[in-house]
DNA sequence: CTGTTAGCGCATTCAC
DNA sequence: GTGAATGCGCTAACAG
């Protein structure tokens, strides 16, 4: 099929070469028919896509990549898969990416930040047409990577910060504070926080100090807590409710760092007997299903997680280039008022 | 940096002719150190790399793939992300993948078969080390593409049918008669059946025929049940089984497609004051964690995805090349017994 | 509308 | 332990 080559090293796969000349063609036309590129006679592209049929051409995205000096792949660095949050954000992604000739290659960093670095620093060598990471605050390294490449970047979740090329998200902080002054509002006064591991989750942290700033704001003091460092579960925001209740007792709401920890929280309650918004307002973060789907829907702050991922693909999709001036898109998010608060 | 480039189409990055330039030595010597090949003399290693630290060169792994035809991707094609289930196994591809040298390309197929021949096929423009995909069952024409490849093939979650190469999963069928025997062994006797839907998913369909077979081995009629064309989630849980308890009220036990359903059936039986087991015992699959975090933890199988996805990733890096036997790992399951049921 | 020329950046092979 | 020659498969740029 194609005899110059070195049979002991490729497998027999056919090749554009292969294709033009079954075809009758110059490679080049060949290969503008494999990309849809202008201008080609109908007959000929006819003649080039039945030889590409015949003999199972499949093109060579490495031979591709490497005489254009690009590549049709998304790099995405998401923080954990664990969380469902980022399985959302993914799959957001992957609907904008459907039905184009993008592709997706995943890193997870664990919230880690020089892992970040380093997973970006490895997605660079594919020479990706668009990095997605979540947040804007990245090790120097990482930003110096992702501020000179010649590909878009996208920041995905988080709005207060300074955005590299497009950043698609909400803020935390006023997210966090708008769940105090909605706890506020209703008469809770004696508030508690459970969290999970916020060193490592920016946002997390950044929402925690919103709702400290609302207490403040008030005249009240910061929440009591019960934080620990494991991931975010459903199991520790039962046990680390059961914790922060006994260490006091006296509380009225709790803020949980998000939905997965309140429906825990929740769950703890019906043990318990203790009866949610009643005898203890409960708040969560996310507007996950989970929550919306218990017996009393979660009051919780929804995030568009979905429409995040989509959204930001969109927009880094629009133009191969960098445009003059960064953008910074916020989508917002709803309080759900929920039955539990 | 490297005048013969045409500047017009590269952005300046150094290439591996730079770094052996300037570390006086061959691209060869270069290539080596980079790539961590022996044999190479310590002092012209380290030479080498302070030129690569120097120019902040990043290898170009399409030039890289196209020299070996060969790359260091891993393609994964999973059904679904929305689905929990299969951001676990993912996670578990990536706990196997981190410290290596290889990535993890993702696609979606939304349960279509003929969306997983189409990304299958343009996974292989990537020239992939490995493609995983889920199920044993393809089209043709996927099947195909797996079959001749020249790259390891992981077929996860199933392992009723044959095997491309290496297969990591376990019976469904089997799983859903065990569910099956398990009700009937503790009495019960009038059993339903809530589902999602099962054209699009095989595995949860072999376990419904499962928990037929062990019906009708008892000599009891199949399940009362009610389905529903949508994907898998709490509220559809709820929902149905709100649905089949109004068609048939005398059920004892209902067995749901998997833990997402059936937390919405318990939630149902909680608002409606329906005692779970006693009442009406509910069955779920998977394990997941928040239906062990219920305040009656939910009676259900235990599936380990996290597992199969890390254990076939182990199994496809072991070699390059296909082993001449194809492998089927049985990884099993657990009847949780729960409180439930 | 189509073809010619000339690499893209790296790894293989084999010689030294 | 190191290097020279060669080509992987494809596409940009222009000419025709």
């Amino acid at each position: 099929m194609n005899e110059k080559r070195n049979a002991f090293l490729r497998a027999d796969t056919p090749t554009l070469a292969d294709v033009a000349r079954l075809a009758n063609v110059s490679e080049i036309t060949a290969s503008r028919v494999v990309r849809n590129r202008q201008p080609i006679a109908e007959a000929t592209r006819l003649r080039v896509l039945s030889a590409i049929q015949q003999l199972g051409y499949i093109p060579n995205r490495a031979a591709g990549s490497l005489a254009s000096a690009g590549s049709t792949l998304i790099s995405v660095v998401l923080p954990s898969l664990s969380n469902i949050v980022f399985a959302e954000v993914l799959n957001g992604i992957h609907s904008a990416l459907s039905g184009t000739p993008f592709q997706a290659v995943i890193g997870v960093t664990d919230y880690d930040r020089e892992a970040e670095a380093r997973i970006v620093r490895s997605f660079l060598e594919w020479q990706p047409a668009a990095i997605i990471v979540v947040g804007l605050h990245h090790t120097p390294a990482a930003r110096g990577y992702l501020e000179k490449g010649r590909f878009r970047v996208g920041e995905l979740m988080d709005i207060d910060g300074e955005a590299i090329d497009v950043a698609v998200g909400m803020s935390h902080r006023q997210a966090g504070y708008d769940s105090g002054r909605h706890l506020l509002q209703r008469g809770y006064r004696r508030l508690g926080y459970v969290g999970h591991d916020l060193e490592a989750d920016d946002r997390a942290r950044a929402r925690y100090e919103g709702l400290c700033a609302a207490l403040r704001d008030s005249g009240l003091p910061p929440p009591a807590e019960r934080r620990f460092d494991v991931p975010t579960s459903t199991t520790a925001g039962r046990d680390l409710l059961a914790l922060l209740l006994t260490e006091h007792p006296g509380l009225d709401a709790v803020v949980f760092s998000n939905d997965d920890m309140a429906v825990g929280g929740f769950f703890y309650c019906l043990e318990k007997g203790i009866r949610p918004k009643e005898q203890l307002a409960l708040f969560g973060f996310s507007g996950l299903e989970i929550g919306q789907a218990l017996p009393m829907p979660l009051s919780t702050v929804r995030s568009q997680r979905f429409l995040a991922g989509k959204l930001i693909v969109e927009k880094l999709l629009a133009s191969r280039e960098r445009p003059a001036e960064k953008v910074t898109i916020d989508i917002g998010y709803e309080i759900v008022e929920g039955a539990t608060a």
